[in-house]
DNA sequence: AATGAATGAGGGTTCATTCAT
DNA sequence: AATGAATGAACCCTCATTCAT
């Protein structure tokens, strides 16, 4: 294991820094204090403060994304199966959050405002998960899951639940345990919805 | 109808102005400029330029809340009593981001890395939120007319998705007309879920 | 006489730190220090430490350029006449730069390793009044006043010889008193060698 | 022939760099990279930026200082062999400037707002030069080959003339041939002005 | 001799805020 | 109430210099 180089000291200490104060407020001279090396060590690094916070965008947009993030449908027999998927996926990116609740917390709250070029980072990667989303609605419907939905409002619905709960749940109350169980409740809403029955619901 | 007055110029144009250009980026002389008054009389009327945005966002916070938030189980006889109810909530916020996309995305986006007082503002409101969701969840599921869910999760759920379709549909693609359809369309995912019936999602 | 407003003060405190220290060395909060004004003053007036040094060069450049740099040969009749003119306009810049040792001598000397764009207009300027120089040699070899000559190897002599002894004796030395017999004394010089003549030095 | 010491490398890299950038903007990491060495080699053969720029200075003088400067009386039966000494004399100050345009410049325009001590040598150059031409004024009138001029003023005009063909025609045209003939031509302009004679100028 | 990562002092610039008019 | 010139604290970034290897 090779020894910590400044490199990695800066880009954890920059999370660090950046999530405590915000963007804005974070002082490069904080971060290099927390990472105990000087102010000019910063520079050989990273070019400019911006870009050491989009590098920590980046770097999360990749990180989330390496996830399954599709549906495999070749595996997928039945609505069972479709719902493990679903909480499996849900699961892994729920990990990634809870590993990385300081980035997470930047990525999603703090981007739009903090620099365009991370805003657009953040961007890209919603309008990704909600394309993959519509999609997997319209392959579900195809195959007889699904019922007939307005793909994007829909699509758009179900990003914005996930991520509400990995805001509020993994982020802001930092839970880190039994988040399988977590992406269960949710997959389990998500299929069925809030009514009893399908003849409750329309009768 | 009274003229109006600099206070009421001055936060139409620190709305613009936070809008446009990011509540940091923001400079006290661009609003000024764009009220079409000096710099000095800002300060007049906001002890800061942190204060012109926490105002903005109580005030955006304030003209929310007055909507009914509520249901009123009252007057819900049926599940289809129930549905339009929804509908009706989900319509008239809809509406109210609609005509106010400015400071809708500001207190959305904006203000958690914009300002401690501000953050906090968002914070409780959505608290706020989430928890006459998860009343509402335990109020229907005692009439039977929803399942058991676990309330504080999936109120979250339905607050993430009610918030994303204002975020990406309303605030970002700008979409004002034909709100009510898409409270429906919100509504009926939200009720029903994506399986085709009770039998194919347990099946 | 209006009261000095700041943008006066901080010019001329600019061109007396500018002098003192050097561009590279003087530092904007001398220069306001001297001005007595607040730091962020300057900022009020000049966009940048670079453009208040360069629109001092311009102003520099102006003003030497308003002083009659050009022979009227209307009015010369004979060699005296032309010697006469000669003196004159020598003698109207000798004092131009007595007056303004400080912003001559940034002008000559610091200019061109200061900043690109003052160093372009002093060189625009050199260029001019060489070629100015090298037009009278012509117009005067055409009346029968001059020799004929290199015109472009000898306005630069020309130019050169005044223009050391503007920066040894006037902006080094800083004599400010009997300019006009200093004129005297180098127009004799270099007319001796223009005007046609036979003698010593051929023979 | 030694091989090529790294000493050399860097005072050759330096000459480049501080002329192609200026010498403030010119930095150490740019020097060491267009030598080819490590940037803490610098240090092994200068103890400063400034250092290593007064050393191109001083060798730059010496330089310069070699070609022998002086006419030699014993040798100057008449007017034509005064003329070919100065010539002489010309051509090979002209021939070291065109051989080492990049020093000769710093030395010429950098120097003076570089370092106060790449000034003051300058300055002393500049001194040694002028007394030289100055006493040849003297010595040239004793002899009877000068009129009578004031010594002190016209040392200064003859000095700034060759400057200025050095600066102009050598070093910012990049001239490198016939070097000789442009001596001629300056120094035709110049005797006729010294030498004593009759004629049109006068009359 | 040579390296190059690390240092840290220093200064130009911004802009929220003040206050004399 | 209104003005807008003036303020000055704050901070990012540069780069000459050092030093452990």
């Amino acid at each position: 294991m090779p020894a910590k180089t400044s490199a990695d000291q800066l880009l954890k200490a920059a999370a660090k820094v950046y999530h405590q104060r915000g963007y804005h407020a974070a002082k490069v001279s904080e971060i290099t204090r927390e990472a105990g090396v000087a102010q000019g060590t910063f520079y050989l690094y990273f070019p400019s403060k911006r870009q050491a916070f989009v590098e920590l965008m980046e770097g999360f947009a990749r990180n989330i994304s390496s996830a399954a993030l599709e549906l495999d449908w070749e595996r997928i027999r039945n609505g069972e199966d479709l719902r493990q998927q679903l909480v499996d996926l849900y699961t892994s990116i729920f990990q990634i959050c809870a590993d990385n609740r300081d980035v997470a917390d930047l990525f999603f709250n703090a981007a739009p405002s903090a620099d365009e070029r991370a805003a657009a980072i953040r961007e890209e990667f919603m309008r990704g998960v909600e394309g993959i989303s519509a999609q997997s609605l319209v392959d579900g419907a195809e195959r007889g899951y699904f019922r007939a939905l307005k793909a994007e409002t829909i699509s758009r619905a179900i990003v914005g639940m996930f991520l509400n709960i990995v805001l509020r749940t993994i982020i802001a109350e930092g839970r880190t345990f039994r988040l399988r169980e977590l992406a269960e409740d949710l997959v389990d809403f998500e299929v069925r919805g809030l009514f009893v029955s399908e003849g409750a619901a329309t009768k």
